[in-house]
DNA sequence: AATTACTGCAACCGCTGGAAG
DNA sequence: GCTTCCAGCGGTTGCAGTAAT
């Protein structure tokens, strides 16, 4: 590659080149695609201003990278963002923050402009729309107590189904409970919230763990992600049962109205229930 | 059918940190 | 140690498609 570079291998004419000629903005043609496509296959990434200019492309190089990271990778993955990546998303979020290209290093294929497009567009939307700030402790706990458990219950069921096994054992129908996994789940965490200490917990994400509910993550370069660790420590009190369907749902457990009483229901707008908003499907997925 | 409002996504912009000279 | 260059990152914008009126 470096062959090809060499060239055009002085700083001073990346500089002047990309001043002189006119630079080409806007959305990639076809014919643009392939030239880039056809030059990366053959030569290999980096020195992007290089690439540009090799390739016969009126474009920068860093418009060059983005072209090719965001739409043109052959690995890149297109298409709705399953629940297992929702789940991450969230969880990786809730450790980083708007990190995006590190929260994207844990789902193979999403690039770190379509997780942030996700965030803005869908988890800022429900912000929105509790009329709540996205950064706020109320907006976290309900992603945490509440949103999280609810995927995690619909990666179950779908798990449950797609796998052929009955799922009348994960959800309680045999009693007068209504509580659902999530309603469980958010007892156990928010009661354990109740002596007054933040809950402590940071879900751990495992590799094994994420591949048993076809999430499909790569081996993590981040040692915060080894696979020593498991959904044991990812979500508390054996919650870790609820994917590899070992989970006992019978437990008894509180509703999650419990979490809005805990909240006196203040920033779910008042009227506005947060069960209501969740059975929404067009909210949220 | 026409217009307006909204949504989702692709692409750009500005900044930062690391590498090289 | 300083400067320059570049890759990468996160924030923002613009536009096309769709829904609502």
């Amino acid at each position: 590659m470096e062959a090809h570079m060499g060239v055009f291998s002085s700083s001073t004419y990346d500089q002047q080149s990309e001043e002189e000629m006119d630079v080409r903005k806007g959305p990639w043609t076809v014919e643009e695609d392939s030239l880039l496509m056809n030059y990366v296959t053959i030569h290999g990434e980096g020195r992007w201003n290089s690439v540009a200019r090799c390739a016969g492309l009126k474009r920068t190089g860093k418009s060059c990278r983005l072209r090719w990271l965001n739409y043109l990778r052959p690995d890149v993955r297109r298409g709705n963002i399953s629940l297992q990546e929702q789940l991450m998303i969230l969880e990786l979020h809730s450790r980083w923050g708007n990190r995006w290209s590190k929260i994207a290093q844990h789902l193979p294929g999403r690039t770190d402009n379509e997780i942030k497009n996700y965030w803005r567009t869908r988890v800022q939307k429900q912000a929105k729309q509790l009329k709540c700030d996205v950064n706020s402790k109320q907006f976290r706990d309900a992603m945490r107590y509440v949103w999280m458990p609810r995927l995690l219950e619909r990666i179950q069921a779908t798990t449950h189904s797609s796998t052929g096994q009955p799922t009348s054992n994960v959800t309680t129908t045999t009693t007068e409970s209504t509580s659902t996994h999530a309603d469980i789940y958010t007892s156990q965490v928010y009661n354990s919230t109740e002596s007054g200490s933040e809950p402590s917990f940071m879900p751990e994400l495992s590799v094994a763990s994420w591949d048993s509910v076809d999430a499909h993550v790569s081996p993590a370069s981040d040692t915060n992600l080894d696979n020593s660790q498991n959904w044991s420590e990812f979500y508390p009190d054996n919650m870790s049962g609820c994917v590899s369907g070992s989970w006992d749902w019978s437990k008894p457990g509180l509703d999650i109205h419990s979490f809005e009483t805990q909240n006196n229901n203040e920033w779910l707008g008042g009227d506005e229930s947060l069960e209501s908003l969740w059975n929404d499907e067009n909210v949220w997925f």
